[in-house]
RNA sequence: GCGGGAGUGGCGGAAUGGCAGACGCGGUAGGUUUAGGUCCUAUUGUCCGAAAGGACGUGGGGGUUCAAGUCCCCCCUCCCGCACCA
């Protein structure tokens, strides 16, 4: 690839070479720079400018997914995203708007501290160093950021705004009737009014400032619980859902992960599931993401249904109720048999000591009694891992726990089974059985012979087993009871059901969620610390404002205590609760000073990235973590009803449960305290595809060098050795790794920024090809040439007019071109740039009436070139806020029209004609020119598509 | 299993139901050059044909239509997500 770079002795002196656009870009990235041209105005504050060519002009905010300054450096894959925002964004610019874009650094978290420690430094160290190095990179490729707005999540000025919006969290309550978040002095003001009950109906007043206290915290949305959690011995630190794989191991590292009880700060993100379910529709978002939210956030629509239950010695003194969830209470009738999940809390009391009579056999696993039966499923179904308990889905286990429940409607009696198809963690851990409305259902009861009434009338021609489509509910009805659903449709009947058991008693329409609360606190070290205290009782008490940011403070040993991934019994333990001397402090809270311990749990990685798209906007302020008037400006609603946020954010769809579920709530959480005026972050969404490549392993299997290998006869040769081809990643250790380094040395910036936006859509995934570079690199050559003499230097531009031809080309693919900008098919629009480049390379002399334009549209591809043809062509300002071509629509209708002329669907012939003809000239010089293909036969039937073809049917 | 997306030349990819393969890579031929490379020109879906031209072609099979890569039905393959969520 060096050979490119290498300018041999017979290159014309004024030829586009990587040397020559090495020295280009450098310049304009400085002057760039040094004129802050790509300085995007406020409205308001230090960041305002009236006289800025854009203010005030309509606003674009463009954003990008902020990268992880990891020790790797970039690979030619990870600026795809960032060059196409880039490229938008300049074209937005050039079109007339004011756009922000900015770049900043994820710099808190697992990967920067693991790096850390795999090289013995501090994190700080190899973090501001690997910021650096990716600035760098980055700078390189000529993106037009506005530098002044860049911040890292580990700046001490951003992270007390973290630790700030930890707090708004932290003070704040959701009222579930005005379903929004409120402050949590509200709270306590309508407790001791009287105006909301106490738990357990005492007066506020009565109440101990303990207890008073225990009932507030248990209402903020930021709060401490003693829960099971995702224990990762591995990592040393817990883990919230989102970050456990379905089989139960670490999303980074990869190691096991156990459920242990530990006290742990949570965020009460269930309390927006209805918010953040519903909001999805107002986004323009990927659907698959949409889809995979709405997945994630699980919400079941149905009722608690009670089934009381009577054992002779269980112990339960006139029995105990089972609640059940289920999403279709219409079934109820259908309903012969409850599951519990094994870990359910009412199986001990239920069972009893011997089997009842008529128990059958094929109900008792084998066992003399129900107690060894319960107590030997229990520990089967606890030993299977997860994986397992997958593998097993098809065979259904269970075992009768030997007592039966009372059918709420009929009065039967109902065998009660344990089974792990049943989940203790959804719903209640119980479910009533409705075999013939529900496979799984099904399933089990034909494993254990249990009965099977269907309720719902299956649709004809139905031949499957459980029926779980719509239909007339049939063998439904009691009516010395009060319930009938016989004839009604699913809905209906779930309705009716539903009201039926909340006027008798026996249950309530419900609604839960597979979205569980964020876990919150990691026992890590590199991570924002809370700004939280406990006094001597052990409460949790918030720091006030002023005394943000609570500094990460300097230890010995930053790295966490990490264990044997397998051992599941060892316990986390904070890197902070190290440094005794800053854990141990004394504060004036408003009643003198006192002795507090500090929270030692810092937050995790998530943190920073849930809002740093606000501070871009105002990133000096220091009164306010985004000035009202500038978010309002750049992310406000558009509209009534209109969601704001930002208007393109581009980035990988690995994140699609992660960051972009916790910053739409603290988003939300922001917007009901009323800091921001938009109620959900970014309006649309855009995935980039990923950017992967081939590998190849010798006869050993180890790696070699793809840059060594060559294609012979179609086989894959290293030197003498044929080897293997695979596709994935780019990785050092597949050493296949193509940096944008590389690319800039030996073709220079632009023709690397040209290149990743013409491979292909944005949006797709595509193998890198380096070989195939070097089109991008020819054609830039061709525009260059196109402008400027290779052996003199000097313009080869004419001010004499196009030809009539070149000018409806330019003016057509001016068309193109902007609607190709404006969504996002950067790949097409670059196809239309190189179709006019090759029109006027076959020129004497280019005109400039083309030239300019060309220039111009090329600027958001290719900026630096652009730039100095544009300097060259006589303008003295950047093109960055030149006004981007446009179509003079006269010369976008032809004179005359070739139509292709079809007989029988195959074109035998052409036609041209006058762009104005009317039809049946049209029809008649058609009809001419495939008269000999016709041989006299009359046409059945001509049409005539204006402006496309011809179709004759003979 | 369920849900989503996608299958077009040797490769990456273009095509409001209207001439399939824009543009680029690679290949072939020629020009420039002492040579190679660079650069330029032409050509490049497959098959038949000397050519003109013709036939066939968008994973497979049916259908709608004057006309289907595009719309409808069935099937196959690949990728992604979820995975007993009641």
């Amino acid at each position: 690839m060096s050979e490119a770079a290498a300018p041999a002795g017979d290159i014309p002196p004024f030829r586009y070479t990587a040397a020559m656009a090495d020295e280009i870009e450098r310049r304009w990235q400085d002057t760039w720079e040094r004129e802050g041209t790509f300085h995007a105005p406020n409205p308001t504050g230090p960041l305002a400018d009236p006289g800025h060519p854009r203010a005030g002009a309509e606003k674009l905010y463009v954003l990008d997914m902020f990268p992880y300054p990891s020790g790797a450096g970039l690979h030619v894959g990870h600026p795809l995203g960032y060059i196409g925002t880039d490229c938008f964004a300049r074209y937005q610019r050039m079109a007339g708007r004011n756009v922000l874009h900015a770049m900043g650094f994820d710099a808190f978290g697992l990967p920067a501290e693991q790096y850390a420690v795999q090289t013995g430094t501090h994190p700080r160290t190899t973090t501001v160093a690997n910021i650096e190095r990716y600035k760098a990179q980055l700078r390189r490729l000529g993106l037009a950021h506005d530098e002044r707005r860049s911040v890292a999540t580990i700046d001490t000025d951003f992270y007390r705004w973290t630790q700030w919006i930890f707090l708004q969290v932290f003070n704040s309550w959701y009222d579930a009737d005005a379903r929004k978040a409120r402050p949590i002095a509200e709270l306590t003001a309508e407790f001791a009014a009287g105006d909301r009950p106490t738990p357990d109906g005492r007066a506020w007043a009565e109440l101990s400032p303990a207890e008073q206290r225990r009932i507030v915290d248990d209402h903020r949305l930021a709060y401490v619980s003693q829960a099971p959690v995702n224990w990762c011995p591995g990592l040393g630190t817990v883990l919230a859902n989102e970050e456990v794989t379905a089989d139960g191991r670490s999303d980074r590292g990869n190691f096991p992960v156990f459920k242990r009880n530990l006290k742990q700060w949570m965020m009460r993100i269930t309390a927006y599931g209805d918010r953040l379910l519903d909001d999805l529709d107002t986004l323009d978002w990927p659907e698959s993401i949409k889809l995979q939210q709405r997945n994630w956030i699980g919400r079941s629509t149905g009722a608690h249904i009670d089934f009381p239950t009577g054992t002779t010695d269980s112990g339960v003194a006139g029995g105990a109720r089972i609640r059940v969830f289920t999403t279709r209470p219409d079934t109820i009738f259908g309903a012969t048999y409850l599951v519990l999940a094994p870990e359910h809390e009412l199986v001990d009391a239920l069972t009893p000591a011997v089997w009842p009579a008529g128990t059958r056999d094929a109900w008792t696993g084998g066992h003399a009694g129900p107690r060894e039966a319960v107590e030997a499923y229990r520990k089967a179904a606890a030993a299977k891992t997860d994986v397992e308990r997958q593998a097993d889905t098809k065979e259904k286990t269970g075992v009768f726990v030997g007592a039966y429940a009372t059918h709420p409607v009929t009065g039967g009696q109902i065998p009660i089974f344990i089974a792990d198809y049943v989940l203790a963690g959804y719903g209640t851990g119980a479910i009533m059985a409705v075999p013939a409305q529900d496979e799984r259902d099904w399933a089990f009861a034909e494993v254990f012979e249990l009965p099977i009434v269907r309720t719902v009338q299956p649709a004809d021609g139905f031949d499957g087993k459980a029926y779980t489509g719509d239909g007339p509910a049939i063998n439904s009805a009691a009516p010395e009871r009060g319930l009938d659903l016989d004839g009604l449709g699913v809905a209906d009947a779930k309705a009716a059901t539903i009201a039926w058991l909340e006027a008798n008693g026996h249950g309530v329409g419900a609604v839960t969620w597979r979205l569980r609360d964020w876990l919150f606190s990691r026992q890590r070290y590199w991570g924002e610390p809370f700004p939280i205290v406990y006094d001597a009782t052990g409460a949790a008490i918030a720091l006030p404002e002023e005394m943000l940011p609570v500094e990460l403070p300097e230890v010995d040993d930053f790295s966490p205590k990490t264990f044997d991934p397998d051992d599941a019994d060892s316990n986390p333990e904070t890197p902070l609760s190290r440094r005794r001397d800053w854990v141990e402090v004394e504060l004036d809270l408003g009643d003198g000073p006192q002795r507090y311990t500090r929270e030692t749990n810092v937050m995790p990685q998530w943190a920073g990235s849930c809002w740093y798209e606000l501070r871009y906007l105002d990133p000096t302020n220091a009164a306010h973590f985004v000035d009202p008037e500038n978010e309002a400006y750049w992310m406000g609603p558009r509209a009534e009803g209109d969601c704001g946020g930002t208007d393109l954010y581009v980035g990988g769809a690995e994140h699609a449960v992660l960051h972009l579920l916790y910053a739409r709530f603290w988003h939300k959480v922001l917007y009901d305290l009323g800091h921001v005026s938009s109620f959900e972050p970014f309006r649309k969404l855009f995935n980039q595809g990923m950017i992967q490549a081939y590998a190849f392993r010798d006869s050993r299997g180890t790696p070699v060098p793809a840059e060594e290998v060559v294609e012979v006869d179609g086989r894959w040769m290293h030197g003498e050795q044929e080897v293997t081809r695979e596709y994935g990643k780019m990785g050092k250790s597949l050493r296949n790794v193509v940096t944008p380094d590389d690319m800039c040395a030996a073709y220079g910036a632009d023709t690397f920024r040209v290149y990743e936006m013409s491979m292909g859509p944005l949006e797709v995934s595509r193998p890198w090809e380096t070989r195939a570079v070097v089109g991008s690199y020819r054609f830039l050559q061709r525009v260059w040439r196109a402008v400027v003499d290779e052996q003199t230097g000097t313009l080869r531009v004419t001010d004499a007019p196009a030809d009539t031809e070149t000018r409806r080309l330019l003016h057509r693919v001016v068309d193109g071109v902007r609607t190709d900008m404006e969504g996002i098919r950067f790949n097409t629009a670059i196809a239309k740039l190189i179709e006019l480049t090759n029109a006027v390379t076959r020129l004497e002399q280019t005109p400039r009436e083309v030239a300019e334009p060309l220039v111009l549209m090329l600027a958001p591809f290719a900026p630096h070139v652009a730039e100095e043809l544009w300097r060259m062509l006589g303008h003295d300002t950047s093109l960055a806020y030149a006004d981007f071509p446009t179509a003079d629509p006269a010369l976008l209708v032809a004179d005359t029209v070739t139509y292709p002329v079809q007989v029988n669907g195959k074109v035998r012939g052409r036609v041209e004609v006058p762009a104005d003809a009317p039809q049946e000239a049209v029809r008649a010089a058609a009809l001419e020119a495939v008269a000999s293909a016709l041989a006299g036969k009359e046409p059945r039937k001509v049409i005539v598509v204006p402006g496309r073809l011809v179709s004759v049917v003979a």
